[in-house]
DNA sequence: GATGAATGAGGATTCATTCAT
DNA sequence: AATGAATGAATCCTCATTCAT
C-alpha cells in the first residue's frame, strides 16, 4: 500500500515536472519566433510561460539552456513529421522534394515554428537534426553518383539547397506566397541540382499526404 | 575676411566629423565581424574607435543606429565595385554570374564585410541596396522573357538566388573552400535558373577583372 | 493544507514587501530632508535605505515615483494626526487655529516631514490631502457666510491661509523661533481672516491637547 | 587717428559682449520660467539664445553664475519698476500695498517674471534685493510703532507678508484670477497685519499709475 | 570673441542569478 | 516543486567642461 502510494506520487511528480518543463519550452518557442533570441528577458519567458522566476531556475541552468533544449524540441518534432514520410523512398530527388515541401507547408502552417527555424538555421547547431543534416548531404551525393543530379561541386550544392530553402522559408512567413511556393521551390532546387525542368516540376509534383494540423 | 575664416572654420568642423565618423563605423565593422551585432556593447565599438564615450553619443543615439549607418556603409561600398562590372553587360546570365563572383570574392578578400552582408541579408533594409536588389530581380526576368533562362516562379528564382548566395558567403566565412568556389556557386545559380550545366560552366568562367585589395 | 500553506506563503510575501517599500520611503524622507529633492541620487537613497541598487527598481520605476509616494505618506501621516483633533469642533476659526498650530508643530518637532512638506505644499499634488485642501476652503466659507470672517474674497483668503502657513514652517525649520510661534501665525491668520486682533488671539490660545512624539 | 581706431573698436567689442551676455540671461529667464532651476541643462540655454556652447563659457564659469546674474537682473529690475512707486510714500501700509499690487501686476504682465521670482522666493538669495528686504522689515516696524498695523509677533507678520505674497502669484500665474485680484491681496495682507477692513480695502484701492509693458 | 568636437566622471537602468520560505 | 524578493555586476546614457581652431 505504501509502496503504491510512494510511486503513484512519484509518478505524478514525474508529469507534473515534465508538464512545466514543456510549458517553459513552447512559451519559448512563442517568445522567440517574435522576438528572436538575443532581445528576451528570462522575464518574457516566465511571463509566457505563466511560472515563477525561480521556477524558470529549477528547470534550466541558464537562457542558453533553455534554448539547447528548444532547439532539440524542434529539431525532433520536425523529425517526426519528415522522416516517415521519406523513409520508403528511396530516389535522392523524391526524397529531397518531399523534405523540401514538407518543410515549407510546416512553417506555413505554424509561423512560430517558421521563425525558430529561420533564426537557427544559420548557426550549425539548431533547426537541423544531425540526422537530417547527413541525410541531406548523403542524397546529394547518391544523386550525383546515379547521375540523377549534374553536381560539378558538392558543397555548392548544399549552399544551393539549405540556403533555397532558408530564403524560401522567410518568404513564406514575410510575403504572401502562392499555394503551390513549396512545389516551385522544390522544383526550381532540383534544378539546381542538375535535373531537367520538365522532370524536376513533374517530382516536385507527386502527391504528398496533407499536413496534419499540430 | 571673417565670412573666409567662418567658411573655413566650418570646413574643417565638417571634415573632422566626417572622419571620426567613419572612424566609428569602421570601427564598427571590425567589431560586428569578430563578435556579431547582439554581444558587443558601446564600450567595445569606442575602444575600438579609440573615441570617448562621450563621442559615441555625439553620431549616434543608439547601437542600433550605429549599426544602420554600417549597413549602409557596406551597401555603398559594394555597390561601388560591383555594378561598374556589369554595368556594360547586357545578358542577364553574365551579369549575375559577374556579381556573384564578385560579391564572393569580396567577403573571401574582407572577412569584415562578409560578416556584415550575412548578417544583414536576411533583412530587407541592410546589405543589398535599393539598386542592386532591383537589378537582380529586373535580370532574372528578362532572362526568363528573353528564354535564356527556364524558371517557372519568378519569387523562387529570387529565393534561390539569395538564398544560394548567403549560404555560400557564410562558407566562405567558416570552411575553408576551394579556389573556384565563386564560380561553382555561380555556374549552380545559373543551372538553377535554368540553364545547360555547360553552358553555365562556360558562363560562370569567363574571365574578370581581378579583384584590387581594398 | 496546501491552500493554507499558499495563503501564508503570499501573506508572508506581502509583509515584507511592504516593509522594504516602508523602508525606502522612510529613508527617502530623511535624505531628501537633508538635500532637497534634485541633488541626491538613486545611491542615496538605497544606501540611507540599506538595500541594493536593484532593489529600488523593484518598488520604483524612478525617482520621481519615489517622490509621490513619499508625499502620500506624508499627507496621510499629517491626516492622522491633525483630522481628530478638528473632528468634533465646530467653529471654523477653533479648526483653523488648531490645524494651523499643529501643522507647525510637527514641523518644529519632526523637520524631515517639514521640509518635505515646504517642498511639496506649492505642488497641488503633495503635502496637502484632498480632505485638508476641502476642509480648508470649506471653513472659510463657512466662517464667512456665519460673520465670524471679514473676508472680501475666498481666493485671497485662500492665498493667505496657504502661503503664511508655508512661510511659517519654513521659518521654523530654518530660523530659531519663539516658542509660541504656532499661535502667533495663528492667530494673525485669524486677523487676515477678519477676526479682531484680542478675538483671534484667544481663539489661537485654547488649550491643545500636547503634541506626541512620533 | 589710430588711437580713436583702438576706441571705437573696444566699444564696439563692449556693446556686442554686453549684447551676447543680455540674450544668455534672457533667455535663461525664459527657459527657467518654463522648466526651473534643476531641468535645464547648459544645452537649453545656449539653444534658447542660440549661441555656441563654448561662448557661454566666455560669459559665465557654471551654471550658478549664470543663475546669480539672472537672480541681480531680475532683482533689479524689479527694483527699478516698484521703488519710484513708493519712493516719496511714507505711510507703511500705503508703502506695502503699492508694492504688493505692482508685484502680482508685474506677474500677471510676464509669466516669465512670476515664475522665475515664485521659484526663487523661497530661497533668501534671489529675487528680493536687499534694500527691499529691509524695506518690508523696516514699513511692518514703523507701522506697528506707529499703531497702524496691529501686530503681536513681528516674524509671524513678515511669514503672512511674504508667503500670501508668494501663493498669489501663483494663482496669478496657475489660475485665472479676477481683475482685482491685487488689491484683494494687498487688503487682506494689511487686514493680516492689523487693519480694520474698510480702512484696509480703501487704501488698497489708491490709484497706482498704469503698468508700462516691458 | 565665437565656435563646436571631444571628453569622461557621474548617475540611471537592466537583468541574470541566488536563496529563504 | 514553486515562489518571488533581493542582489549587484554590467551596461547605458547624460551633461558640465575643456580646448584647438
Amino acid at each position: 500500500m505504501a509502496t503504491i502510494d510512494l510511486q503513484r506520487r512519484a509518478e505524478i511528480g514525474r508529469q507534473k515536472r515534465e508538464r512545466t518543463r514543456s510549458a517553459l519550452i513552447e512559451a519559448a518557442l512563442k517568445v522567440v519566433a517574435r522576438r528572436g533570441f538575443e532581445a528576451p528577458t528570462i522575464d518574457d519567458f516566465i511571463a509566457a510561460a505563466e511560472v515563477a522566476r525561480g521556477t524558470f531556475y529549477n528547470y534550466f541552468e541558464t537562457k542558453e539552456a533553455l534554448f539547447v533544449a528548444m532547439a532539440a524540441y524542434v529539431a525532433d518534432a520536425v523529425d517526426t513529421e519528415i522522416l516517415p514520410l521519406v523513409a520508403g523512398e528511396d530516389d535522392p530527388a523524391v526524397r529531397i522534394a518531399i523534405a523540401i515541401r514538407h518543410f515549407i507547408r510546416i512553417c506555413k502552417r505554424d509561423h512560430d515554428w517558421g521563425w525558430v527555424l529561420v533564426r537557427t538555421l544559420p548557426d550549425t547547431t539548431g533547426g537541423w537534426s544531425e540526422e537530417m543534416r547527413k541525410g541531406v548531404l548523403d542524397d546529394i551525393r547518391r544523386g550525383k553518383r546515379s547521375g540523377r543530379f549534374k553536381v560539378a561541386s558538392v558543397p555548392a550544392a548544399v549552399a544551393l539547397g539549405i540556403g533555397t530553402l532558408g530564403a524560401a522559408i522567410r518568404m513564406v512567413l514575410v510575403d504572401r506566397t502562392s499555394g503551390d511556393f513549396p512545389e516551385q521551390i522544390a522544383a526550381i532546387t532540383l534544378q539546381g541540382l542538375g535535373m531537367e525542368q520538365e522532370e524536376a516540376a513533374r517530382v516536385a509534383a507527386m502527391p504528398l499526404p496533407p499536413i496534419q494540423t499540430r
